[in-house]
DNA sequence: CGGCGTTTTGAGAGAGCTCAACATCGGTGG
DNA sequence: CCACCGATGTTGAGCTCTCTCAAAACGCCG
C-alpha cells in the first residue's frame, strides 16, 4: 500500500516536496487541481465548509498516506486541506502520472490494485464499527489483522492509535484488552497480541 | 459510482448473470478470481473464517455495488462471498476487463476514479463515526450530503435504512430527528430534510 | 378489509464516555 | 547519574446517552 509500491522512480522523481506550516492551507475546493500529494509527516484535514460555515471534517490524512486521489481525475478539488501540525508532503503532478498510467498498462493497474484494496479496508473497517461491543469490536479486529500463523497480531503503533483506529477511547480499551488478558483470552506482549482461546 | 458510468458496452455486453439462493456460496478464499462480480439484487456477505471457526465479516454487498474489486489483480479470491438473501450477479471476466483497460486507457481512469471516489466516500463514512452523539452524528450527514443548495438533503431510501448506513438504531434517528424538527434545527418532508437555522 | 413494513413513542438498563488521579517509560539536560 | 518532563499506559467512579425490548399508530398494497 505503500506508494512505492506502484509509482515508478521516474515519476517519483518528479514528486515536489513541499512543507507545511500548523494551520498552512495545502488547497480549497474549487481550486485547479494540481495532482497527487502524499503525506510525508505530519497530519493534514480534508474538509469542506458547509452553509453555516462550520467544517465539516472528511479525512485526516496522516504519515505514509494519499490524499486528492479522486481529484486525479476531476479539474478542481472538492473540499479543502489544511494541516493540522508541521507537516511535509510531496506532490505527484496530475499530467506526469496521468500520461504513465497511459503508457504502462502495468503501472495503472498498480494504482488500481492499491486503490481496490484500500476500498476494501475501508469497508471492512466500516463493518467494524457496526459491532457496538468494545470487545467483539477488538476480536473483530484481531481476527482481521491476525498475521499468517492466525494468532499473533503486531500492534501497528501505540494503544492509544489503535483506540483511534477502532473508534474506542482510550481508557476503554486498555480496560477490555486488560480483562481479556485476565479471562485468557489473550496474551499481551510488547507491541503484540496473541489470542489464545476460542471464546463463548 | 454506477457501474454503466465506466464500463464500455462491449465490456458489459460480455457479463454473465448468475443467480443465488440465500445462503448459497458464490466463491471461496482461495478459489481461482474469474473477475469482478456485480451485484444486481439482494445482499452477499463477505467474510473470512478465523482460526476457531467464526465467521469474521467484512461487508455486506447490497444492490449496484460491485465485489472483489481487488481480486481483479490477484489470482485467487481473499475471502468468502456468501447470498444472505436470494441474490442476482453478474459476473464481469477478468481477462476482458484487464484487457479493456490495458486497451482504452479512458476505461482504465475512470475505472480508477470510480474507485477514487469511492475511497473518499469511505473515509468520509469512517470519518463520520467517529463522532458519538447521534444528533452531531447526523448533522455531519445532512451536511456531506446537502444538495446544490447546500440545504436541501434528499434521502436516498427509508429512515431504517439511513439509521444503518449512521450506525444509529432506527429508534435512535427517529427520535433524534423529531427532537431537531421540534428545536426548528431542520423542516422534514417526505422524502427530504432541510436545513434551516444554524446551531451552536 | 387485512397484512406487512415503516414510523413513532415509552421505559429501563447497560455500556462506554467523561473526568480524574496515578503509574510507567523514554528521552533530555544539568 | 539523577531529576525532570511529556507521552503512554492504567485504574477508579459516576453519568449520560444510546441500545434494547415493547407496543402502538401509520401508510401502502393486494
Amino acid at each position: 500500500m505503500a506508494i512505492a509500491d506502484w509509482l515508478p522512480t521516474s515519476v517519483r522523481a518528479a514528486g515536489i516536496k513541499r512543507a507545511l506550516a500548523a494551520g498552512q492551507v495545502l488547497f480549497r475546493a474549487g481550486n485547479r487541481t494540481e495532482g497527487l500529494y502524499q503525506v510525508l509527516s505530519g497530519k493534514i484535514h480534508l474538509a469542506r465548509v458547509d452553509r453555516s460555515g462550520r467544517e465539516v471534517l472528511l479525512h485526516i490524512a496522516g504519515p505514509d498516506e494519499t490524499l486528492a486521489e479522486a481529484s486525479l481525475f476531476s479539474p478542481t478539488y472538492h473540499c479543502d486541506a489544511i494541516a493540522r501540525s508541521d507537516a511535509v508532503v510531496r506532490l505527484y503532478p496530475q499530467a506526469a502520472l496521468l500520461a504513465e498510467f497511459a503508457r504502462h498498462p502495468k503501472a495503472a493497474q498498480a494504482f488500481m490494485a492499491m486503490l481496490a484494496r484500500q476500498v476494501m479496508d475501508l469497508r471492512t473497517r466500516l463493518e467494524q464499527r457496526n459491532i457496538h461491543s468494545a470487545r467483539d469490536r477488538i476480536r473483530h479486529y484481531l481476527a482481521v489483522n491476525a498475521g499468517a500463523d492466525g494468532r499473533t497480531v503486531a500492534l501497528p503503533g501505540t494503544l492509544k492509535d489503535l483506540a483511534l483506529e477502532l473508534g474506542l477511547t482510550h481508557e476503554a480499551l486498555y480496560r477490555t484488552l486488560a480483562d481479556m488478558a485476565a479471562d485468557g483470552e489473550i496474551e499481551r506482549g510488547r507491541g503484540t497480541i496473541r489470542l489464545l482461546a476460542r471464546s463463548i
